[in-house]
DNA sequence: TTGATAGGCTAATTATATTAGCCATTATAG
DNA sequence: CTATAATGGCTAATATAATTAGCCTATCAA
């Protein structure tokens, strides 16, 4: 029988599974049956299967990402808006786990389509970063910053690799703080 | 005929088959192929298979890390040693970008073996952090806080996902400069 | 020297991905 | 309205990797 499946339903449904069960849980197999179908059925979606199925997760991963911060930045502007978009981002991983290895780890070594995925995403950052009046490359190095933070904090927390007790939230708060402190010193000093 | 192996000799053939093709294409038939035995008698050493092997990865890694930031500590104090530290880090993750992977993403839902594996690591950089007089919790955010940004930016870095041509190691020397303006805050304010 | 253990092997099993080729339903051009 | 193409499903067959079972020999210690 014909469920009538497109693209985006399947993605959609993987996502939901990788953030259940882990991305490297969702085969064909078990991800066709959920959809009620048989696994070679899929091919007819993605024919390059598997490999072609998690870069799809990661590019809609990234969409959406950005989607979500694009949403959290309106209406606000330089250090409130970067706030808003930090929480959003950290929500965003801490909402769709499965989904953020997928965006990570697909592709790892090839990196024209991770960079194509991510531009959405740095360039959000970059345009509320115009408002402080830096040169194009400390605008460079405050998006890197933001983003290798908010990568790896996200990703530890995520797992529970931090141990401790204290509030995640005070860390990612004096990280923000100390980050946005960085950013703005690059305004008067010589530095970088 | 008997090769003679031992978990040391595999797991140090497997890291590096890792940085060389990324974790994911480490296979247990490949694996054996390259130490010149056949894939069964990885059992003989892994009884829990390729599961145990990333796990052993991961735990080798960490340990290795470890080594390498102690190492790069020695004889420094503050800053400085924070500095150290943290460039061993980037450079390990350079050189071991395979590792690297194991290292974060094996057993990635189930914590326990994670925060034990790190535990080295936290504990050298806390320590480094006893210098600043901070409170407990004080140090327990500047460790996470170092964390997590040498997690992501080294993990961004690593598999090229930093597409701007502006210098990495400029950026790089942003974030501890900002890092460490924001911990030496800590000791006097109020703040967090 | 003999017996246990370590470390290899082959053969067989399981699981998933993938390919090939068939078929029904849907949608659309005429 | 109907012929036909495209869509989306299926079964059967193949390929590869992981894993298990069971066998065999070299080494090493009692």
């Amino acid at each position: 029988m014909k469920v009538g499946l497109d693209k985006k339903a399947i993605i959609e449904a993987a996502a939901s599974m990788a953030d259940e069960k882990g991305v490297a849980n969702v085969t064909l197999k078990v991800l066709a049956t959920e959809l009620g179908i048989k696994s070679p059925s899929l091919y007819k979606h993605f024919s390059g299967g598997l490999d072609e199925l998690n870069k799809e997760l990661m590019l809609y991963g990234w969409r959406s990402l950005e989607s979500e911060i694009t949403r959290a930045a309106i209406g606000k502007a330089k250090d409130d808006a970067i706030i808003e978009i930090c929480y959003a981002y950290r929500s965003f991983v801490s909402e769709h786990k499965g989904l953020f290895e997928a965006m990570q780890w697909y592709n790892m070594y090839q990196s024209e389509e991770h960079l194509q995925a991510t531009h959405g995403t740095v360039s959000v950052m970059f345009q509320v970063l115009e408002a402080y009046g830096l040169t194009e490359e400390q605008k460079v190095h405050s998006v890197r910053v933001l983003r290798g933070f908010l990568q790896g904090f996200c990703a530890i927390e995520s797992h529970g690799g931090y141990g401790n007790p204290a509030p995640l939230n005070d860390t990612f708060d004096f990280a923000l703080k100390t980050i946005l402190n960085g950013i703005r010193d690059l305004q008067g000093g010589t530095e970088q």
